[in-house]
DNA sequence: CGGATTTGACCGGCGC
DNA sequence: GCGCCGGTCAAATCCG
């Protein structure tokens, strides 16, 4: 305990240093992009006046940014009284504040355009992949959860329909969401027909698709008859020896222990996707649906298991599901690693473009598991250990490779070439990468939340059955506490940082306890590359699919 | 015999 | 409107 309060001690410091300098940058931006705010805006730059120290200025901006969040400033029909509406929130879209309103702008210059739907219907645990009703429940109304919940309205419903997951499967709004689901896609090295994952799978149907000479296994989840989770199988046409998993949905039922790995992983990885949607540029919109993201946006998640060599990539042509579906896509196999035809080089990993088929209406995420350095990575890969945690928590020991992402984003002389808001979607991405931001984020939490009440904070990305209802709460305390760290456009990011990320003290054995019910499974490999099948009908399978 | 798989049919979205 | 394609359905089949 005593090492825990000292480490604890000496991140809240660096927090605050963090904090310092994240306002420090926050005044020069504010300075820059000033005149261009008085050029746009000049009556509302009056009412801004009233704060002289652009410190106090930038504060009270971000403050009334937030505020007016879930309102509709172009209307700005009601409580004309009320000063917070005198954001200096630009009419246009694009307009730039600093970096940590950048994606809350963002959504509220989609708000403008979508005049959101009585988000009220549905909570964010229906727009997220975590979607389940019955931990929605109970959340009091605030104006937080109402900003969270016009964030995810804004993220998937630009036209007047709310689109949410469908993988809720929960209830009538999510089916009537025209908006795919966000799918996570495993490419993985197995010879098996399946990765063993943990789940009970029941095929339902198999296709040739196009382009892939493999044939296409689709399998639903069997452990509860009503559960909506998907997942599609697929060799890789390049590479027979890579099996391409790609998951769909939200499981509505508690998971065997053996399968929470997994699936928190894939509900973080989705989560993720999607909030890197939020930062989705306007000009990508397709139509009357929402554009997903701004691109093929490259976090690092750092080593994790040497052996493997795990890297995470998106070669576009291996794309295993329609590109209509936000895709994110967790590369496990080493072939990336010497194949010529991948282009993942360790800047590109980190680089936001986006796919070259023009078909691809949503972007697509890429994870990178690997590690420039792997010779001290000797951790072995353990899904069931904790997930996404477990990246996390190794991330720690990595000299901030994750970092890496942003000092080069910093350092791309290539990046003034990039819209703007490109580059503050992917500073935005990368500095909500960073571990050191975690940590601090963590800290910060802990803090909030009750310097480590198990069960202060119920979520769990564990339990596909939970995380999003309880981030909000998580999200909530982040929110009033940690403001100038809140830069997450969404939700889920933050339960991915809060979970996924931690700091030494922080480790696993801590976690659980930091984090309340974060599901720890037990160490054993939720999914089994081995040949072993994953159910008794695996068998099959690979002989069908082979 | 019950449950899982197979496989052709069917449906809907999307592009042309 | 048509065709393509991904995804799903459901009857037939398989298997333990």
């Amino acid at each position: 305990m005593g090492e825990v309060r000292e480490e604890n001690q000496r991140l809240k410091t660096y927090l605050d240093r963090i904090m310092k300098d994240y306002k420090t940058l926050q005044m020069q931006f504010f300075d820059i992009v000033k005149p261009d705010q008085e050029q746009q805006k000049p009556s509302e730059d009056e009412a801004m006046t009233n704060g002289n120290d652009d410190k106090q200025r930038a504060e009270e901006s971000e403050e009334l940014v937030s505020l007016s969040l879930g309102r509709s400033p172009s209307s700005q029909h009601s409580e004309k009284d009320d000063e917070k509406n005198k954001s200096p929130i630009s009419p246009r879209p694009g307009k730039l504040l600093f970096l940590e309103n950048i994606s809350k702008e963002q959504h509220l210059d989609l708000s403008l355009d979508c005049k959101l739907s009585d988000a009220s219907t549905t909570g964010l645990v229906e727009t997220l992949p975590k979607n389940n009703n019955d931990n929605s429940k109970g959340s009091p109304a605030t104006s937080f959860e109402d900003h969270q919940k016009e964030e995810a309205a804004e993220t998937w419903s630009p036209n007047k329909v709310l689109k949410t997951m469908r993988s809720g499967g929960d209830d009538e709004v999510s089916q009537q969401n025209p908006v795919k689901k966000a799918r996570v896609s495993v490419r993985a090295r197995c010879d098996a027909a399946t990765m063993n994952d943990g789940c009970q799978w029941r095929k339902y149907g198999q296709k040739i698709a196009k382009g892939n000479p493999c044939p296409r296994a689709y399998y639903r989840c069997t452990v509860a008859p009503s559960c909506p989770v998907r997942k599609q199988v697929q060799r890789c046409a390049e590479d027979m020896s890579i099996l391409i998993t790609t998951y769909e949905g939200t499981h509505n039922h508690p998971l065997p222990m053996s399968a929470t790995a997994m699936a928190s992983t894939t509900s973080a990885a989705a989560a993720m996707l999607l909030s890197g949607s939020s930062s989705s540029q306007p000009g990508q919109s397709h139509g009357t649906s929402t554009t997903i993201g701004a691109g093929l946006h490259g976090l690092n998640f750092c080593p994790l298991d040497a052996s493997r060599s795990n890297q995470f990539y998106l070669p576009s042509s291996v794309m295993p599901s329609a590109p209509a579906h936000p895709t994110i896509t967790l590369d496990l196999t080493s072939s990336n690693l010497s194949s010529a035809s991948s282009t993942s080089s360790h800047f590109n990993r980190f680089s936001s473009h986006t796919f070259p088929s023009a078909t691809s209406r949503y972007s697509s995420t890429s994870l990178s598991f690997s590690s420039p350095d792997q010779s001290d990575n000797n951790l072995p890969m353990s899904w069931a250990n904790n997930g996404l945690l477990n990246y996390a928590t190794q991330l720690q020991n990595k000299n901030h490779t994750a970092y890496q992402p942003y000092l080069q984003m910093k350092n791309n002389p290539s990046l003034p070439q990039q819209s703007l808001p490109d580059n503050i979607a992917a500073a935005t991405k990368a500095i909500t990468a960073d571990p050191n931001f975690q940590s601090a984020l963590v800290v910060a939490l802990k803090s909030i939340i009750g310097n480590g009440s198990s069960g202060a904070v119920p979520a769990t990305i564990g339990d596909h059955s939970h995380g999003v209802g309880d981030s909000n709460s998580f999200g909530h305390k982040l929110r009033w506490s940690t403001e100038p760290f809140s830069t997450a456009s969404s939700l889920l990011p933050q339960t991915l940082q809060a979970n996924g990320c931690s700091s030494s003290f922080l480790n696993r054995s801590s976690l659980s306890s930091q984090l309340g019910s974060f599901v720890i499974p037990p160490p054993s490999l939720p999914f089994s590359l081995s040949k072993r099948p994953a159910s008794p009908n695996d068998n099959r399978d690979r002989t069908n699919l082979l």
